[in-house]
DNA sequence: CCGAGAACCCGAAACGTTTTGGATCTGGCC
DNA sequence: GGCCAGATCCAAAACGTTTCGGGTTCTCGG
């Protein structure tokens, strides 16, 4: 391994300017500067990232502690997010540490633990619930973190959509159509977008002077089998809905299979709308008809995150960093108006 | 943070014996190590990693390079890889970086540069190919890796499945029950993984007094898709084979659609094997009638790669820690003898 | 009572970096 | 000539840990 020393040794100058001229410090020549950077490239010089994380507190280094997830379709909803995530923080020259907590593991205490060793710089949380002990952790140990979505019982930093839009317009945009029987397939109401988004409907309703049946509004995981069990005994009830909003798009093909199965035609006899992170695993592309609803890209959010996370622990931080990022809308061609 | 100075003030001792004590050394008095190790629960002392890092050489972090692709479903092979590599690595204690680079760079230099940095131990390299330049770098930089499956022009520490009997049990099962026009949709053999399959096959196919046909011996991606069109040209063609055999369980998947687009009955027009290797995402439960063939579970070779990688990072290996992991093998319900 | 070990302990150095608090020199100005 | 400011440099300390090379007691056989 080549050191400063052997920089200072080779170039005749003390390690202090050695590291001062690597570094872009004012007080050192510029002849001597090109001199010691011509060196440090010769000799093949990479800062050793240890000796560095110790002198300045800091290793570059973020982390994020995953439950492994017996279910394939969860999986690859996570896979996503690693791999998006993993990729922007590599970009921007800090490394990322993915941790895969064995089942039954308490994370709050994972987190504890990372963050004690003293080699991580900030979590990343996903998937918050109300009063998420993992935050309650890490802000006691006044550590750094970010959290993608909300937790409304705690104050902390986030990256998150608009949840409460994207109930609120997918339902105004079906009522504006004359349905009436919306249901909605909600994703698991512990966490508070899903909580949200069930308000931005209500609202919607509201604006419209009526209220949504409850018996409709449904919560639980978001995975392509559940929406088709509860696609297929919602419509086989007595006064069926005439159309869906779907959380996600595993829950809308789960839809559009028993409405196949039952030999119902979307959008003919029944409309469905579905918020699509835009994942790459399950495209919306494969849907036909071409499934309309809310867009928000998952992917925009791990750039938002890694960078603010990045300037918070530099301190380079202004007042508050949190941020909502932008939502899209298009009902495609998975609506129309009720048959009466 | 509360280091070891703050003990050894609390307890009255040096910075040294507390050190010694922790460590699990020898010359420390029973009681003293017990009234060291009681004051360190008390006030939460947890080793710096950074700093023992610093003194000792070793960060304690293993890393895996991968380039993010467009594909889904070989990001889906990815991520099973990675969460299973992942939860191995924490499993014993270490740390695990992904580093997820950018598309077009080189990924040898990236080892390099991370290497260099002083922060990696050890890495895990997965998918060889003929003349890795991965392996070539980090063996030149006489870096800790290890590598899952491999590379015929280089020596390096591995973790590997049998693919020559892969390719030659499937193979010889199938000429057993009779058939004669097999073909083979195997991996690309610019791995060498591939390589040794149709080497496997072409060895059962001599102990039978024959050749395989080379215009069925078909090598490129492994994904649903092309399982699909190559079957679907296979099967089209004059003198139809009567098995396949497939490199894994998303190209058998393919070659079941196809032989249904065709009206052709599995086994009864035509037997199918593959090799399984255990994904999730990906189940072989979902095929009907039950597909046969090879089986070795991938997460098996993970804890495997994890431990090892360990022991010789630790300098506590043998002689040869390569690794051969066991094949299993069952005809299920996939095959037949084929019609005259 | 002496000397040799054993048992237990400690100071100081080291890992490679950043940073603090000067030191040295030059040139210009009174 | 003396003084000051600016430019350029450096020795040493510090981050928290491990480890080297001792030290000091204590016990026990001779």
């Amino acid at each position: 391994m080549v050191t400063l020393k052997d920089i200072s040794r080779d170039v005749g100058l003390s390690v202090t300017q050695v590291s001062r001229a690597l570094g872009g410090h004012a007080d050192v020549n510029t002849d001597t500067r090109a001199r010691v950077q011509r060196a440090a490239q010769r000799l093949g010089y990479r800062p050793n990232a240890i000796a560095r994380g110790l002198k300045t507190g800091r290793s570059g280094i973020l982390a994020m502690i995953v439950a492994g997830s017996r279910d394939p379709q969860s999986n690859a909803h996570l896979f996503e997010i690693v791999m998006g995530l993993s990729a922007e923080i590599s970009r921007i020259g800090l490394q990322f540490v993915l941790h895969v907590a064995q089942p039954g593991q308490d994370t709050a205490n994972l987190h504890e633990e990372l963050f004690r060793s003293g080699s991580i710089d900030g979590f990343v949380l996903i998937g918050p619930v109300r009063n998420d002990p993992r935050i309650a952790r890490l802000a006691a140990l006044n550590a750094h973190f970010i959290v993608h979505g909300r937790d409304p019982a705690q104050s902390h930093l986030s990256v998150d959509i608009e949840n409460f839009e994207v109930g609120r317009r997918m339902a105004d945009y079906l009522l504006s159509q004359g349905h009436r029987r919306i249901a909605l397939l909600n994703g698991p109401e512990a966490e508070y977008f899903a909580v949200l988004r069930r308000a931005g409907v209500a609202a919607a309703f509201a604006a419209h002077g009526l209220t949504p049946d409850p018996d409709m509004m449904l919560s639980g995981t978001m995975i392509e089998q559940r929406g088709h069990a509860l696609a297929l005994s919602l419509l086989q009830q007595d006064a069926p809905p005439t159309a869906m909003i779907a959380g996600n798009t595993m829950l809308a093909r789960g839809i559009y299979q028993a409405a196949g199965e039952l030999d119902l035609s979307i959008p003919g006899d029944l409309s469905v709308l579905a918020h699509d992170d835009g994942l790459e695993l399950f495209d919306v592309a494969s849907f036909k008809p071409v499934l309309g609803g809310t867009t928000a890209h998952l992917t925009a959010a791990w750039g938002m995150i890694a960078a603010t996370l990045k300037q918070v622990i530099d301190g380079t931080d202004g007042p508050s960093l949190s941020r909502v990022l932008d939502l899209g809308f298009d009902p495609a061609q998975s609506t129309a108006k009720p048959a009466t």
